[in-house]
RNA sequence: GGGCCCGUAGCUCAGCUGGUAGAGCACCGCCCUUUUAAGGCGGGUGUCGAGUGUUCGAACCACUCCGGGCUCACCA
């Protein structure tokens, strides 16, 4: 067998013919050109440079059509041997979908009415070695989609305008905090304490140290820290990472936003978080996205004690015992198990009420006992002054008046301690020297760019969402 | 981790009751100077996810494994 049948040999093989006859397959840049979008603006008879990856042909022997494609869109480029010459086209001719080509010629008009370059000088920018999926159908296959996510967003429109919603998104909440003289900063990644929430951290290892570090499972009381030092208004954008499971809702490295302002309690942050939520929404509305009318419109407010006696139709009520809780959670088939008072009430909350608040609303009234970072309310004490923002049914954010009497935090973080969560020491010190009052923010990003986009799995908002690794043998 | 479903050509997909694979696009050869899912003629290029078993014979049946999807569980 001599002949090559397959696509990537026969590529090759135009690779070595390239190198062959002195031409660079990899040049290192294509100057003065204008993008696709611009030179279709741009008169008849005009000339340009255009450059991009080609992504279909017309062969139609002593001529050409193709289109390539650019960050701004595509545009044909018509090849012709007499202005291009015999050598130059049967180069032409050796081009692939999927190389990338620089062009220069003057706009024309075909026939069919296209906006066209006819080529009068042509050159390989970047061979490609692969054939690209197919140009009807796109790219299905869910696992080759997110483990091969360049082919995705080169040939799946909706996938790439998903993805790129996560650029405005996070462009939008920048504008908006940096107007309201909030300061954006970075806290360390890896902690030896991972406290801020409750979840399964990663371990890592520092060699220099010998010492075992965790990727933080939130930012929280490191932004809080520098409220102890005078910093009134900071956020934080970036990952957290929870050894957790996978769910369309979770992945386990995620992006998050946290806000605190000092001086303030929780009802600042709710008209904040609505405020910074509906100016991001409103960005992307003229973007076109498909914003629903009930984010940009009026947002509920409901108790989560009502919500659970609406939604189970048992009575609920913050006095509630943990024997109390758990017959309802009995009556109502959710098994209790050996869960505490909160989980009980969190996971009848999570069946029964969640999935109703479809409109973007704020929940407020969790129990104190699940809330160890927050302030209690002065009028009852079983309450925190906290709410979470609940939109399609899913948490997008949670915020709270920030516990800042070192002493009540001390307590419940001793209350709370296990394997997992040594008490933070060194924070409850930070608390001794003062705190200001403040409320604090948090508001995933991935969740909110699902909301905002339609997307239906946190995977179609991640980049590259989390998989299961391929082992080397099944690598290619 | 449990349940259900899926894995066939580079891509999108067919493949019946078990008889060793097929279409469109892509690709290869020839023709073609205004095409645009270009067209015409000719050509299947495959470890049927992997392995084991049943069988005269397996893409198909059974079991195990790998990967994926949905769902449940886990998840302050």
């Amino acid at each position: 067998m001599n002949k090559k049948q397959d696509q990537t040999e026969i590529r090759k093989d135009k690779l070595i013919k390239l190198r062959d006859s002195g031409i660079d397959p990899y040049p290192h840049s294509f100057e003065n050109r204008i993008d696709a979008a611009d030179a279709l603006g741009m008169k008849e008879g005009k000339k340009l440079r255009v450059c991009g990856r080609v992504m279909s042909r017309r062969i139609m022997g002593k001529s050409s059509f193709v289109h390539i494609k650019d960050v701004s869109g595509q545009i044909q480029i018509f090849m012709a041997v007499d202005k291009l010459g015999k050598e130059n086209y049967a180069l032409f001719r050796d081009t692939d979908i999927g190389d990338f080509i620089g062009v220069e010629g003057d706009l024309f008009v075909t026939r069919a009415g296209e906006k066209t370059v006819m080529a009068e000088t042509f050159i390989v920018l970047s061979k490609s070695l692969r054939p690209l999926p197919e140009k009807w159908h796109g790219l299905k296959d869910v696992e080759t989609r997110y483990r091969k996510r360049y082919l995705d967003i080169l040939v799946n429109p909706e996938s790439s305008k998903i993805l790129k919603a996560r650029s405005i998104i996070t462009a939008s909440i920048r504008e908006f905090l940096e107007c309201r003289k909030f300061c954006e900063v970075h806290t360390p990644v890896l902690q030896d304490i991972a406290g801020g929430a409750a979840a399964r951290p990663f371990k890592t290892l520092h060699n220099v140290y010998n010492t075992e570090l965790y990727m933080r499972i939130a930012p929280e009381l490191y932004l809080k820290r520098l409220l102890v030092g005078g910093w009134e208004r900071v956020f934080e954008l970036g990952t957290n990472f929870r050894n957790e499971g996978l769910s369309a809702m979770h992945n386990p490295e995620f992006t998050m936003l946290e806000v605190y302002a000092a001086y303030t309690d929780y009802t600042f942050m709710m008209n904040l978080a609505e405020e910074l939520i509906k100016s991001v929404a409103a960005v992307m509305k003229e973007k076109s996205f498909p914003v629903s009318e009930d984010i940009l419109g009026r947002w509920d407010r409901k108790d989560y004690w009502q919500l659970l006696k609406t939604h189970t139709g048992e009575d609920f009520s913050p006095e509630i015992t943990y024997e109390e809780a758990k017959q309802k959670a009995d009556k109502l088939n959710i098994p209790p198990g050996k869960d505490s008072l909160e989980k009980i009430l969190d996971r009848i909350f999570s069946h029964y009420v969640e999935d109703k608040l479809s409109a973007p609303t704020f929940v407020t009234g969790y129990p104190s006992s699940a809330s160890p970072l927050a302030k209690q309310s002065p009028d009852n004490p079983m309450i925190a002054e906290r709410f979470e923002i609940f939109i399609n049914g899913s948490e997008l954010g949670n915020a709270y008046s920030e516990q800042n009497d070192p002493e009540i935090q001390k307590k419940v973080f001793l209350k709370q301690a296990g394997s997992n969560t040594p008490v933070d020491e060194d924070y409850i010190e930070a608390l001794e020297y003062g705190m200001p009052p403040a409320s604090g923010l948090g508001i995933g990003v991935d969740r909110l760019t699902m909301a905002l986009t339609g997307a239906e799995t946190i995977r179609e908002v991640l980049l590259f969402p989390m998989l299961k690794p391929l082992n080397a043998d099944s690598r290619e």
